[in-house]
RNA sequence: GGGGCGCUAGCUCAAUUGGCAGAGCAUCGGACUUUUAAUCCGCUGGUUCCGGGUUCGAGUCCCGGGCGCCCCA
């Protein structure tokens, strides 16, 4: 058993599994170094062969081999009784093996912590994506991919943030809780202030309060920001994500399409080694320059007619029904051209284009066009059939914009979930002046998902939203609604 | 919300038409000084997701529920 073996308070390890390997890779079969080194991490492969033992160790770096033998190794037996997952600390020399697998000789080792449960399969690991989201502290273990994609993540947004600070942004933090929801179409999460006794939301967007910083001085500002909408899951959605978004001022929806292409080949090469990315089983180029193509040229290559907002609302309707897609009586011809464009086009798009020139119906916070009446300088990229982002030239009007916002809670009036209420302050902050600006938003679980060839934005979120776990037989006693 | 599929040992999976619930790995005991998912011998391990029904007999069929995955809205 494993007695004996105090677990200390700390440890201090020298040396990771991938810094040895890199280190004596070319060392001959049977080398012994006389170096010392010290790791620690989980015992993840286990080969007792009577008086010699041969492990595994894992740590955040990768895996190396223990040799312990009966002669070199202190309490020889009780190492060889560990369980797999423990972990442990291991003091040793580097060697090779016969067969010439660099390896750690165990000369000095402590148990830091037992497992209590015994760890999956050494070979098939976990294969259940419940119990994989559920218990992601053993499926990072077990499954390499979702540790790497889960590294790549964090890269992703550490490269980003260092992108956007080294050409002059700023990151901020502007509130979670809202009072008024907005800066998005969806329905927000409500909560209470007990203090305050005041009902509060959970941000959707932080595009507001972004911009009220630019009216306030900050020129360039961006945050990565965790927003939450109540909405059903899928493959594609989690009711809590991460959203870039950042606000240049100065700039229009011109200067932000050159952005998006330059961050996001840069992310590619970095992250991948490439511009050119296969995702689920299909290659893309996302080296600069993109296609850019308005959504009415969009739907014009799939349909084969040309339309527009100036479209008859009759004619819009019937082509709807032709492609079995359902509106309502409230819907303007730019609500219904953007459901033909989305229920027609969108998925079509492999490769990576900007979708320009939005209905100002359906972009309440986007600057008019400004050649084109009834469109908005507003554009999405899409990549892999999905939005990617979203942004344009920022609506600067504080009375086009209480205009807007008036137009979107008589479509709340008529039942829309998702309209914007009217957020007065944001008015206010408009009425001492925002420049000409250039906003974007970039969904990163779906960028991550891209450049880790992800099928479910589950793998690219640590702990995805799932429903609690019921305790067993307590099945079905609950029975009001 | 609708449809399809799945849920069996800690993990990965079997179980003929409804007929004694099994294997590999892990655990536990034993052998083994160069293994590579080590090998060999032995022993354990079950609320078959939950509840009801049909039946001499249910992992299997029927009804209700739970959780997950996929597609659709």
């Amino acid at each position: 058993m494993k007695t004996g073996h105090s677990v200390p308070y700390s440890y201090s390890p020298d040396s990771t599994a991938a810094g040895i390997k890199q280190a004596y890779g070319e060392l001959e079969p049977g080398s012994e170094t006389g170096d010392i080194v010290v790791v620690a991490g989980r015992l993840m492969l286990r080969r007792v062969q009577g008086k010699l033992t041969f492990g595994q160790l894992a740590d955040s770096s990768g895996r190396i081999q223990l040799f312990a033998t009966v002669r070199d190794t202190p309490d020889f037996e009780e190492f060889g009784q560990l369980s797999l997952g423990d972990w442990i600390g291991v003091r040793g020399e580097v060697m090779t093996t016969r067969k010439g697998e660099l390896s750690i000789k165990v000369l000095e080792w402590t148990v830091l912590a037992e497992t209590r449960r015994p760890f999956p399969d050494k070979w098939h690991g976990i294969n259940d994506p419940d119990t994989r989201y559920r218990q992601r502290y053993v499926d990072l273990w077990v499954t390499d991919e979702a540790r790497h994609t889960l590294t790549v993540r964090s890269r992703l947004i550490s490269l980003t943030r260092r992108w956007l600070e080294d050409r002059g942004f700023m990151e901020v933090e502007t509130p979670a809780l809202h009072p008024v929801p907005g800066g998005a179409l969806a329905r927000p999460f409500s909560t209470f202030h007990n203090a305050l006794d005041q009902e509060m939301f959970l941000r959707i967007a932080p595009e507001l309060y972004l911009k009220r910083l630019v009216v306030g001085g900050f020129e360039k500002v961006f945050e990565i920001a965790r927003v939450f909408r109540n909405e059903g899951i899928s493959p594609r959605h989690n009711p809590e994500f991460t959203m870039l978004e950042l606000y240049q001022a100065y700039a229009d929806w011109t200067d932000i399409m050159a952005l998006v292409e330059d961050l996001v080949s840069y992310l590619a090469v970095e992250l991948t080694g490439s511009t050119t990315i296969t995702y689920q089983g299909r290659e893309i180029e996302l080296a600069a320059p993109w296609r850019r193509a308005s959504l009415s040229t969009l739907i014009e290559e799939q349909i084969g007619l040309s339309l527009s907002v100036e479209t008859p609302i009759e004619e819009l309707r019937s082509l709807c029904d032709k492609h079995s897609i359902e509106w309502k009586e409230t819907y303007g011809t730019g609500k219904l051209l953007l459901e033909l464009y989305e229920k027609t086009a969108e998925a079509k798009q492999w490769q990576p284009v900007f979708v320009t020139e939005y209905p100002i119906e359906v972009s309440p916070l986007a600057r008019p066009h400004r050649d084109l009446p009834g469109m908005t300088e507003r554009f999405e990229a899409i990549v892999a059939g999905r939005e990617l982002c979203n942004a344009f030239s920022e609506l600067l009007d504080p009375d086009d914009q209480r205009e807007r916002f008036e137009d979107q809670v008589r479509e709340r009036d008529n039942g829309d979930e998702e309209a914007m209420a009217v957020d007065e302050d944001y008015l206010r902050a408009l009425e001492y002046g925002l420049p000409p600006t250039g906003g974007l938003g970039i969904g990163i679980d779906r960028l991550v998902m891209l450049l880790t060839d992800s099928a479910t934005i589950r793998d690219v979120v640590l702990f995805p939203t799932l429903r609690p776990e019921q305790e067993r037989g307590s099945a079905s006693i609950d029975t009001e609604d």
